[in-house]
DNA sequence: GCGCTAATAT
DNA sequence: AATATTAGCG
């Protein structure tokens, strides 16, 4: 479209919307009532409020939009606009003499769709139509003409153009307005609500991947076992993205570390990584109870062992690992691994075998709602053969959580500034490593990796691991993030808390809140 | 049609 | 900031 074209469309505008226009003075109403006029509208004017409400009532979708002044003597006009915005979801537009902050804002919170000040000018008015368009009420624009004459020799047939290059908001709005209105012709169509990813919905997702294992882990299936009513395949597909994502981070973040960790086991005389903090000196972390429960606020260690039975959750890449070895300094070297028992004591949801729905909450967000039987047995704890590694599974959830990942772009180059911090280290420098060679070898645990190879590879346990431990030595340079702040920074702020790690069903919401069942 | 990834929108 | 949606590709 050439930008004449763009101009000649931006200005056309319906002739004929029918605007109900109210004003107790009748001067401003005669003026309004000819301004509106004058940009082809169809006007019906009354100067009082409740007869506005009588003719819009007897005359349901009759009107397409609504301008009313505000100080008015039989009804405020902020309690008709209340009431159309009720009854009948039409655009209301507010008009008053008052440009206070607190009017506006008053209009605006009881649903106004725009406010004017008084005097109105036309140019204000020939937008309103806008409103219109916006408010998804194509259906009654079905009387309205719309001016398609995009061609470029008429452009002054409404006489209206002249002053438009203002048309700010409104720019492209209206072909795609027109197009997308045939189908959107529902006033009572609403905004789909959003999934709000709960602890508990959460850990049904983990309860889905981790019953499928990780690389069969996809949309549908998740979507299947996860048996969450509402919950679409998009949705999961969105979590998915993010989970893999924060799964790729830290792992390539593990990797890191696990590279600094076997440089350091061979040249541990390097005092340029002794400063970084090597993984020599291992101090065990208590692995008994409560870390998770004592609040992440509080937890100044990472449970170490949480994460270190990811077998199950890997299932291929556990077995070819060494772990724990005394010998060769290996960087797994002194890891206390804590009994299962450990872990597993911990209450944690029995998310697996229970249905749940999504209701919508007063945010417009779909959060988890309660449980029914389930039909899918198959998620049922004893069916599962890695629901016993589900607590750690959580737990490193929990991290992967908090962790702010980018969505997108920042993320395409992960750890980028880590990995040419290393390629700058003095160890690289210094010719111990060469940075290239790493780059070639991903697979050597030595470069960032495409999700592909790390749901392939037998890194991520081990990565995730040694990451531990760096993050236990408090090696992690600061702006990785401590542990503290993985797990403080995981969950939205209401379940961040408690919620976090308990399990249980609170959502951070008060039930009483979520009374709006869909 | 699905899944994946990245980019972009809401 | 967290999700959703879209595009391009296999």
């Amino acid at each position: 479209m050439t930008l004449e074209q763009d101009f000649e469309a931006v200005d056309q505008f319906p002739v004929g919307m029918r605007v109900l226009a109210v004003d107790d003075d009748q001067t401003c109403l005669r003026i309004l009532e000819t301004l509106l006029h004058r940009c082809q509208y169809h006007v019906t004017t009354t100067d009082s409020a409740q007869t506005a409400l009588e003719l819009l009532r007897e005359n349901k979708n009759k009107f397409d939009l609504v301008i009313s002044d505000v100080d008015m003597p039989d009804m405020d006009g902020f309690k008709l606009l209340e009431l159309v915005g009720l009854e009948m979801d039409l655009p209301v537009i507010m008009l008053s003499a008052h440009s206070d902050p607190k009017y506006v804002m008053k209009g605006v919170k009881h649903g106004a769709c725009d406010y004017l000040l008084k005097p109105v000018r036309i140019e204000e008015l020939k937008n309103i139509w806008q409103h219109v368009v916006r408010k998804s009420k194509f259906k009654k624009m079905k009387s309205i003409v719309i001016n398609d004459d995009h061609s470029q020799g008429n452009s002054d047939q409404n006489g209206v153009k002249a002053n438009r290059k203002r048309k700010d908001q409104f720019e492209e709005v209206e072909e795609e307005d027109e197009e997308r209105g045939n189908e959107n012709d529902d006033p009572t169509a609403q905004k789909k609500p959003r999934v709000l990813w709960t602890r508990e919905l959460h850990n049904k997702f983990l309860a889905a991947v981790d019953h499928l294992g990780v690389e069969k882990a996809q949309p549908k299936k998740i979507l299947e076992l996860m048996n969450v009513d509402k919950l679409t395949r998009e949705n999961v597909a969105s979590h998915l993205q993010k989970f893999r994502s924060a799964l790729k981070k830290i792992t390539n973040e593990a990797n890191q570390q696990a590279n600094m960790a076997a440089i350091d086991s061979h040249f541990m005389q390097m005092s340029a990584l002794k400063g970084l903090g090597g993984f020599h000196n291992q101090r065990q972390i208590p692995l008994g109870s409560g870390q998770f429960h004592g609040g992440a606020a509080t937890m100044r260690h990472y449970p170490l062992g949480r994460l270190n039975s990811f077998g199950g959750v890997f299932p291929h890449v556990s077995s070819s690992l060494p772990r724990n070895h005394n010998d060769g300094g290996y960087v797994l070297q002194g890891m206390p691994i804590p009994p299962l028992d450990d872990l597993n004591n911990k209450a944690f949801p029995s998310f697996t075998s229970q249905q749940s729905s999504l209701m919508v909450a007063p945010n417009n967000q779909l959060v988890l709602q309660g449980h029914q039987q389930s039909s899918y047995p198959s998620l049922n704890p004893g069916l599962s053969p890695h629901f016993e590694i589900n607590k750690r599974l959580d737990d490193w959830s929990n991290a992967l959580l908090s962790t702010n990942i980018p969505q997108s772009g920042v993320h395409s180059k992960p750890d980028a500034l880590e990995w040419n911090h290393f390629c700058n280290s003095d160890a690289a420098q210094a010719g111990f490593i060469d940075p290239l060679q790493m780059k070639q070898q991903p697979a050597n645990n030595l470069g960032p990796m495409t999700d592909a190879q790390l749901l392939r590879s037998s890194n991520p346990i081990e990565g995730l691991f040694v990451g531990q431990q760096k993050l236990e030595n408090g090696s992690m340079p600061s702006n990785a993030g401590s542990l503290d702040d993985i797990v403080n920074s995981m969950m939205p702020k209401e379940q961040s808390q408690a919620e976090l790690f308990e399990g249980d069903l609170g959502f951070g919401w008060h039930n009483s809140s979520l009374r709006t069942c869909i």
